[in-house]
DNA sequence: ATTACTATACCAGCTGGACGGTCTCCTATC
DNA sequence: GATAGGAGACCGTCCAGCTGGTATAGTAAT
């Protein structure tokens, strides 16, 4: 197999093991089993716990940005295309999102400074809303409220029923569009 | 000292530890130590790491819950008075959130079934929320920009500054009043 | 006598990381 | 075209160190 698809293999499997059973139990044991390798083969790609939280973050983080720049970009319209694109890839990649959410509660786990990645793409869709020819303000509450959305669903802590959840997103996308 | 006030000295010690060195140091030793007890003491009143994270979580969810209700009873005006209490109990007590955060990350590694008590307060304000006199689907689409707001608190993923949170806060009350 | 601790010692269990092998491929030389 | 060599991708074992929790003996105040 090659190194960088096995490479992701491994990313996918930390992933899934910090959403199931929670961040103890991210070793690289564990880690290892999940992916099918032994933990030497583990250590071969990512030489640290570490440097594995760390490939975690960048995977989803380029992901994530990679994906924003692209909606904005096939936008057709040139007003508010970032706010959309955020908003758009947000609701609609939830699966990548989970993934997204496990690597987020592992850095901050392991070491706040591996969440940079995050922080600079952040920083940047940040400023793209902003000047994006819609409100300032009214923008960014909007990327608040999908942040917000992150947050229940990271956490459990409220799970908004879909139906509510479509609306939310019709109403957001209309303040998008002015 | 009194066995409450003893108990709640705990709970502020392990927060702040969560905080400042992350969730992997959070051990018992750290924790009685921080708390200028011996870990015998500490075990005494907590009698295993997961009662003392349980400690935690019920203690932010019930201060929390209890400054919402206070909020929304002496409010004057009906309509809105839950949304404004949920929007101004959030960005005024910026320290106690931060306590908040602390037991939410702590809760969300050990067992996630002890975040039990902030999913039933949240679903206690979503209800209150959707049925306080606003349109329900901005009243949540408030709430979950509020949200969004504690995400980037709790990751330091984007410090909003102070000027803009301000415009934020005040965007979010005039909706909240109509 | 009970409550609320202190201080110290202890232990079984798990974890990260080191280390030394192994098994293909690919390439270069003879 | 055969053989050797080396790099890349991995395996499996070992170990020092730390952690949660238990246990015990004692103290000081109520």
């Amino acid at each position: 197999m090659s190194r960088s698809s096995r490479k992701i293999d491994i990313l996918h499997a930390a992933s899934s093991i910090v959403r199931e059973r929670g961040i103890f139990n991210l070793t690289l044991e564990a880690v290892a089993e999940q992916a099918g390798i032994s933990k030497g083969g583990l250590l071969y790609h990512y030489p640290s716990k570490e440097a594995l939280v760390q490939g975690m973050v960048e995977h989803l983080a380029n992901n994530y940005s990679e994906k924003i720049a692209n909606n904005a970009e096939a936008d057709p319209k040139e007003k508010g295309k970032w706010t959309r694109a955020f908003l758009d890839v947000t609701f609609k990649q939830s699966y990548q999102n989970k993934d997204m959410n496990a690597g987020l509660l592992a850095a901050k786990a392991v070491n706040s400074d591996l969440l940079d990645p995050i922080r600079d793409a952040y920083a940047e869709w940040q400023h793209e809303i902003e000047h994006d020819g819609l409100d300032p303000v009214k923008a960014t509450i909007l990327r608040l409220a999908i942040d917000g959305m992150w947050l229940s669903e990271l956490f459990d802590i409220y799970q908004i029923e879909e139906e509510k959840k479509q609306e939310v997103y019709q109403t957001l996308q209309d303040w998008a569009n002015e």
